[in-house]
DNA sequence: TAGGCCATCTGGTCCT
DNA sequence: AGGACCAGATGGCCTA
């Protein structure tokens, strides 16, 4: 149910005018940070603004007339700015999905997934160091009882608010794997 | 068909 | 002032 290598997206929207005049691939994603077009490209971006039903809200705008060029502009700029942003942002889910381990390597993890699976991955590599480094780090001489420290810290932190087998190293991994395999049966 | 997920638009707020 | 960030709204696609 989560992964979608999706088709090309049918149905294109509604071509019209406003469209920020040729800043755009024809898809509306970005040159560089644009989604996979094999994937099905969302060709959201030519519905640029304006009172559209698709997408967004509808503008209680100015009545007959529309909006200001400038406005309209500006608007577009705006529009552009944040899609390069979320842009920016999605290329950095992926880049953590690439980093995270996880079974279920035919479906793509969905963001929901993927920073539940970080957060838990991150604590049990927490709790790993922590149990491994028994307050000596090699090559952190000088750094490791620090370091140790602020481990130790933070395991009992999460021990005292949540009174969960956090407390124990062994629990993060536990949860970690459960995870993992509740993700791969898709529950 | 319903629900989940996602991309995009949009206006408001915060920050530089 | 302008850009970044955020959250709500909307609609498309996909799977069960």
């Amino acid at each position: 149910m989560k992964t979608k290598s999706r088709p090309p997206r049918r149905g294109a929207p509604p071509q019209d005018a406003e469209a920020a005049p040729g800043e755009r691939t024809p898809d509306g994603s970005s040159p560089d940070t644009g989604p996979d077009p094999s994937k099905g490209v969302r060709s959201r971006a030519v519905r640029a603004t304006g009172a559209r039903t698709e997408g967004g809200r509808r503008r209680s705008g100015p009545g007959p007339g529309g909006r200001r060029d400038s406005s309209v502009q500006r608007r577009l700029e705006s529009n552009e700015r944040e899609r390069q942003r979320m842009h920016k942002l999605n290329n950095a889910f992926q880049a953590l999905r690439e980093v995270i381990p996880h079974v279920r390597t035919d479906k793509k993890l969905s963001k929901i997934e993927t920073l539940t699976l970080a957060k838990n991955y991150i604590k049990s590599l927490t709790a790993t160091i922590l149990t491994m480094s028994s307050g000596r780090l090699p090559g952190l001489e000088g750094q490791g009882p620090k370091l140790y420290q602020h481990l130790q810290q933070q395991q009992q932190q999460v021990g005292a608010t949540l009174g969960a087998p956090e407390a124990q190293p062994q629990g993060h991994l536990q949860r970690y794997s459960t995870q993992i395999h509740s993700f791969r049966e898709g529950t």
